[in-house]
DNA sequence: ATGAAAGCGCTAACAT
DNA sequence: ATGTTAGCGCTTTCAT
């Protein structure tokens, strides 16, 4: 049933060109006099001709495609942050002509994937999303000279020379601390992560950073767990009894979350009784009672400017990376009043 | 830097044999004499050979790619499934030797995105989510012959000849109205969507079958609204005002959720005062207090069935699809007790 | 402005 | 069991 795709050739016969014209028709249309480039391109409509891939791909020594290691599912803000960044990543890529390719594997098997993908010309560069300390892939990228672009800072080596685009956390937990102490409160709590996350420890400063501007202590109202909806329970559990905060702010929607259980259980009401902050703005946020107010990552602007960087370390050989740190903004919702 | 990689006419050189017969160690090893395999893979791992994908594809006419198109975000659950099944199926492609490849486009520019990428040779077949009532691009792919397989029952058309999968929604809804009565609830009320969606009608006959079974009547327990939060609080409202029932069962968890919201206004408690079921098993089903009741797809073996199905449809070109219904299970949760 | 020649790296088909 | 030949469809280089 469906016939054989035609080929240059088929065009060039059809248009009564030489092939070379067709493909110059097709890449440089500059190049032909306009009443050939008609002509070609009438043919070229006429047999509905699309360029083969492959072919291209293997005589340009290009792809148009961008790989992107999927993390396994995890629970929490990544997987709604990164559900919304892969929408946008796709998007922007198909504007700049490129395509994503999705792949797997974890620890070993995922530096197999990049090697394999890269090696095999499957793909011309790569956008890594997870670059936290030690990152055995972005070191791993680095070292092979591979073309990529990373959502996050090189936490672990700021003077890493590859391009990279990451949302100022610090900016966004003092935005949501200042929205409080704004609306009158004075004892505003922190739950955040665990000291060894380069990210956690941003997002608290913000928080510090906004307390101390107008001279409050954090002494004792800060609390480090584990980024689970149960660990923000029991955090906001003892803070509420030993430090008795009237608002929360806090490093994920999942620890937010964990807030909210707490009230509920204390019968105490989110918005009225205490305010909390969450970080990412995910679902959860938007459709829990009675509506969590929430830092928000500009991942669209992030997305633009992932590609553009990817467009210009593929354009440019010697390309020396840039970093660009974007504003995240703050999404208010009842939870804060 | 990164010296030009290896071919096969390197291996071949370095191994003394043809360049025919490293093809054959790399992708038939069984017509090798063991000592001629096990020199060429010796050379292969010296030299660090890959098989060019460009060139391989282009003498195969294969890509090893499927494409799979990404809707447009969307609110409620059907974001929180598509990211477990593209995590699902990315896996599953992978142990299959099929790589994801992401595409965007809606409406028209959605058929242009397939046409584009089935002509070029970019990808081997599509897998569709999206098979809702005149679906442009399912009748399109049909109609072209173009190698899919759908996450989704053709119900426009009973005997589409096309490879599905889907999960059985109103056995997941029958399940959790069924776990509702058996803890004596007599009075379960549903929300649900509009009339013209399928997949709709399909969860409600689950609830409506399991309340019929056991001499109950449904009249005035239903409600029919637009798949958002707040329509699922204004519709557990009236129903809760006009139909008195003890229980809920949504169609989706973001009417769930509205039924939360109604239920914190009124001082009412979520699996104490009022049960509450939802359908998807989202993030927010899991994050929220007291944690919902909720059905749950089973994506990974959808996945799994999607593959299969696939590599069936590639192997055999003549392949008549067949229909797979999977069976969803219920995750309990306080919220029904 | 257009065409001819060459070849990207691989594998199917056919020899030996 | 291994080698030889041919060519997939395209673009780069060079000639006209």
């Amino acid at each position: 049933m469906p016939v054989a795709a035609p080929t240059l050739a088929d065009v060039a016969e059809s248009a009564g060109v030489s092939r070379q014209t067709v493909s110059n028709a097709v890449n440089n249309p500059d190049l032909l006099r306009p009443d050939t480039l008609l002509r070609v391109q009438e043919a070229i409509a006429e047999l509905g001709y699309v360029p083969n891939r492959a072919a291209r791909n293997l005589r340009t020594r290009a792809s148009h495609l961008v790989g992107l290691r999927l993390s396994p599912v995890l629970e929490g803000n990544a997987t709604a942050v990164g559900d919304r960044f892969v929408h946008s990543l796709v998007w922007t890529s198909r504007e700049a002509g490129y395509h994503v390719l999705l792949f797997s594997g974890e620890g070993h098997a995922a530096i197999d994937g990049y090697e394999d993908l890269l090696r095999s010309t499957a793909v011309d560069a790569f956008v890594v999303t997870d670059t936290y300390l030690g990152n055995p892939q972005a070191t791993w990228l680095r070292e092979r000279r591979a073309p990529f672009v990373a959502f996050g800072r090189p936490w672990d080596d700021p003077d890493a020379r590859h391009p990279w685009v990451d949302v100022d956390g610090a900016a966004g937990t003092e935005m949501a601390t200042r929205h409080l102490l704004d609306k009158g409160h004075t004892r505003v709590a922190w739950i955040g992560w665990r000291k060894d996350s380069f990210i956690g420890e941003d997002r608290r400063s913000g928080w510090s950073r906004a307390l101390h501007e107008r001279g409050l202590s954090t002494t004792g109202m800060a609390s480090r767990v584990e980024d689970t909806v149960s660990s923000g329970r029991e955090a906001s559990a003892v803070l509420l009894d030993e430090a008795r905060p009237s608002a929360f702010v806090c490093a994920s929607d999942t620890l937010a979350m964990g807030v909210l259980h707490t009230l509920a259980e204390r019968g105490l009401q989110p918005g009225r009784d205490i305010a909390v902050a969450g970080f990412d703005d995910s679902q959860v946020a938007q459709v829990v009672h009675p509506g969590l107010t929430s830092v928000r990552q500009p991942l669209e602007e992030v997305a633009v400017a992932v590609v553009r960087s990817l467009e210009d370390l593929l354009a440019t050989p010697s390309y020396v990376g840039e970093g660009l740190l974007l504003t995240p903004s703050l999404t208010v919702r009842p939870s804060t009043g």
